[in-house]
DNA sequence: CTACGGCGCATTGTATACAATCAATGCCTC
DNA sequence: GAGGCATTGATTGTATACAATGCGCCGTAG
C-alpha cells in the first residue's frame, strides 16, 4: 500500500480509509445474504473460506462476524465457529414482542415527524413490495417487507429505535425462515398500505394497526422446532474468488437446535461455548 | 493434547474456557466503571495501558472495546482510538424515548409474569437503594437505579427486551453523568417503589407509571452541551499494574464534542473516522 | 456387525511483529 | 513573536505464524 496510497489523494479530509469500506461492504452481503434467506439458518460461517471468497484476510472476516454475532444474526460456538442463527421458538416470541413495542413506538413517532418527502419514498417502496408480491418472488419480498419497517423507523427520525428495530427485524427474518408454514406468505397483502395511510390522516391508531400486523405475522408462523436445509458459500455469493474452487465445498449438516443455550441469555451476546 | 489435558478432568461438558471467563471480567470491570461514572465521558481507553492494567494481551482487549462500542457506551475513531461515549442532546432524547417504548412493554409484561419470589428479590433491592441515598452515596445510587431497572427487565422474563434495555440504561447512565443538574439527584425518591406496587397490585396502570417515571428523569436533566473531566485510569482500577506508574498519565483533553457524527447515523454501530 | 479408542486434518483462538496513522514538539521562516 | 512545516514518539490497524481445540476417519476388539 504505497504507491497505491500515493494516488489515493484523500478526497474528503475524513474520508473513510477505503479498507473500512470494504468491510463494510462484506458486511452488508453476509447480512443480506442472511436476512433474505440465500443462508439459511444453521450454515457454518468458515473464516477461511469467507476470506477468500472476498479476498481479504480472516481478521476482517472476524470482525465482521462478530458484529453479526452481536445483533443475533449469526451464532459464535467457542473453538466450533459461527453459524447463522437458529431463534428458538421461545427467542421468537420475544423478538416478536420486542418489535410490537418498539414499532408501536416508531409509528407513533413518525405520526407527528413523518414528511410528506417521506410518505412519498415509503409508497413508492410498496410498489416494489407489490412487484414481488406479484412476481412471486419470495425472496425479495422478505426482503422487501423488512426494508418497509426499517425505512418507516428511519423516516421516522429516531435513530436509536431504528438502530435496535434493525437487529429485531434481521432476527425476525431468520425467525420466518425457520417458522413460516411452508408455502404460505407470513405477510398479509396490504396491511403495510394500511398502515400508512393511517400515518398519512394522522389517525390515533396507526400505532395500533401496526401492533395488530405484527400480532399477524407472529400467528402466521409456525412456533415448534423445524429443520434448516444447509447451503454451500461460495454457490450463494457466486464466483468472485476462483481459485481451487471444486474442492471440499459440500454442505454442512451442523444445523442442530441446542436452543436452551441460545434462547437464554442473551446479555452478553457473544454465544459461548 | 497430551499430559495437560488429561489432567484437566473437564469439570462440565461445556466449560468455559478460562481466558474466556477472564475477557469477560474485563468487560465487566470496564463497563461498571463506566455507568457508574468512574470513568467520566471523554476519556480515552488506550489499549495498552489497558492490557498491562489487566495483565492481558491487546487483543483481549480490543474484542472488549468493539463489544461496549457496539452497546453504544465506547465511541471508537478509526485511528485515534477508543473513548468513553459522549452522547449528544439528540442522542439523549432519543434514548430515553426508546427506554419509554421498551420499558412500557417490560412492566405490561411483569404485570402478569411476576412472581412473588421475583418481587421479594426487588423489594431487597429497593432498600439498597434506600441506604445508598441515605448515605449520600452518588455513586452507588446511579448504578443501583439503573440495576433496578435492569432487574425488572430480567424478571419480566423476555431476555431480548432485557438485553436491548441494558444498552439503553448503560448510555442513559452517560447521558446523566454529562447532563444531570449539577448537585440534584436525577432520581425522583420512590417512585421506583411505586412502580414495583402497582405491578405487584397488578395495576393496570403500573406501565404508564413506568413511563411516567422515565419522563421525570428525563425532565431532571439540563439537556445543552457540557463538559467531561477526563480521568486517570489506573487510579479508577486500583494499582493492579504499578510498573512506572506516575509517568504519562496526565488526563486527556480529547473531550471535544463533534456530537454530528454520534447522534447521526448508529445504523451499523462501529463508528467510523 | 457394532462400539470404542486413537490418529490426523481442518478450523478456530491468540500472540507477536510490522506497517500506517495521528498528535505533539521543536525549528525555521516571515 | 507568530505561524507553518517537518520530524519524532506513541498508538492503532493488519497480517502472519503458532498453539489449542474439535471433528471425522480408520482400525481393532468384542
Amino acid at each position: 500500500m504505497n504507491a497505491v496510497a500515493a494516488k489515493r489523494t484523500r478526497q474528503a479530509p475524513t474520508a473513510e480509509p477505503a479498507a473500512v469500506r470494504a468491510q463494510d461492504a462484506i458486511y452488508e452481503r453476509i447480512w443480506t445474504a442472511i436476512v433474505d434467506h440465500s443462508l439459511p439458518p444453521g450454515t457454518k460461517l468458515t473464516e477461511d473460506r469467507l476470506g477468500e471468497i472476498f479476498g481479504v484476510g480472516r481478521t476482517r472476516i472476524r470482525q465482521v462476524l462478530f458484529q453479526l454475532a452481536h445483533e443475533g444474526v449469526v451464532s459464535l460456538q467457542h473453538n466450533r465457529g459461527a453459524f447463522v442463527a437458529q431463534p428458538s421458538v421461545r427467542e421468537a416470541r420475544e423478538v416478536f414482542e420486542a418489535r410490537r413495542a418498539i414499532e408501536w413506538a416508531v409509528v407513533a413517532r413518525a405520526l407527528h415527524t413523518l414528511s410528506p418527502a417521506g410518505i412519498r419514498r415509503l409508497r413508492e417502496h410498496l410498489r416494489r413490495e407489490d412487484a414481488a408480491r406479484a412476481a412471486s418472488d419470495r425472496r425479495a419480498l422478505i426482503k422487501l417487507s423488512g426494508d418497509y419497517h426499517l425505512m418507516l423507523a428511519e423516516l421516522s427520525g429516531n435513530s436509536v429505535l431504528s438502530g435496535m428495530l434493525r437487529e429485531l427485524v434481521s432476527r425476525a427474518s431468520l425467525i420466518i425462515a425457520l417458522y413460516e408454514y411452508p408455502g404460505a406468505h407470513s405477510c398479509p397483502p396490504d396491511e403495510h398500505g394500511a398502515i400508512l395511510d393511517a400515518i398519512e390522516k394522522r389517525a390515533a391508531h396507526a400505532p395500533d394497526l401496526m401492533r395488530q400486523h405484527l400480532e399477524h405475522v407472529e400467528r402466521s408462523l409456525v412456533l415448534r422446532d423445524g429443520n434448516a436445509t444447509p447451503l454451500d458459500l461460495k454457490h450463494v455469493f457466486g464466483g468472485s474468488g476462483e481459485r481451487h474452487a471444486d474442492q471440499s465445498d459440500q454442505p454442512q449438516h451442523d444445523a442442530r437446535h441446542d436452543a436452551k443455550d441460545r434462547s437464554g441469555r442473551r446479555k452478553r451476546s457473544r454465544a459461548r461455548h
